[in-house]
DNA sequence: ATATAAAATAAGAATTGTTATCATTTTTGG
DNA sequence: CCAAAAATGATAACAATTCTTATTTTATAT
């Protein structure tokens, strides 16, 4: 990763700045410091900075929706190789609502927890190929 | 929310069928049983049955992903009225991803928490209206 | 310093996933 | 069986993000 000025003032603003901006909410700061900015540069420099973990890309860790027929609790678990989705049992995380409740006073009214990384078909393969 | 053979066949396809497909992939399927089904239908119904509970729709509960400078180990709420985004500290699930790790013998390399619903800030104005 | 290869940029087109519109058809309760 | 409500298919519109390309900037090895 190289040096660029535009990188630099993207990290500064998402650091000294507001927690949590979507793109375009950053882009309207950045245009400020930086007018000639291209929302591009914006994408591609936030990707890199959390592919590098310098930030963090919250999101539901994928592009598009998924939709389940269990509507009982669980969680999921998404297969960064294979792309496939896995229920994880919601045994992971007791009373994880009664306890964020507490600490927040919000009201809960959803919550899912998607986890990632290599699912156990892909990391037999992986080591059979090696 | 009225009888329709659309319907019927979206959901008897979510349930007899692979677990978690994206909508994409449904309408493949969807199209042998119902040719002439529209991908406006399909999205229609998809959500409304979210809406009723009868399916669960897997996502990072917001259209646009958020970033975050404090890579620190936490947790994120969404407000659903105000559309804020509040941090939430990680010990609401503690080993979460070594009891994930046990359960399943994936290698978990990200995780996230998303809870979603209404923050103080909102709960209180809500209470003031009425 | 200078040439050069690699990386990054701006601008806008393109793509992707999803929702809205609307005219037509289907369902349902009296 | 009829009117009102709900649902449909087709397609346009949309929002978020990524790709393309020609140009500029940065790092590196002389």
């Amino acid at each position: 990763m190289n040096y660029s000025r535009q990188r630099e003032v993207i990290l500064q603003t998402l650091q000294s700045n507001v927690v949590h901006p979507t793109a375009e909410y950053l882009y309207a700061i950045l245009k400020e410091k930086e007018p000639n900015i291209s929302l591009a540069t914006l994408y591609r420099n936030l990707n890199q900075l959390a592919e590098n973990d310098i930030i963090k890309k919250i999101d539901g860790l994928e592009s598009s929706s998924h939709f389940d027929h269990n509507t009982n609790e669980h969680y999921h678990f998404i297969c960064e190789r294979c792309k496939k989705v896995y229920d994880i049992k919601d045994d992971v995380a007791p009373d994880v609502v009664k306890k964020a409740e507490q600490e927040t006073g919000f009201l809960i009214k959803k919550h899912d927890i998607v986890f990632s990384g290599l699912c156990s078909d892909c990391l037999k393969e992986i080591k059979e190929s090696n």
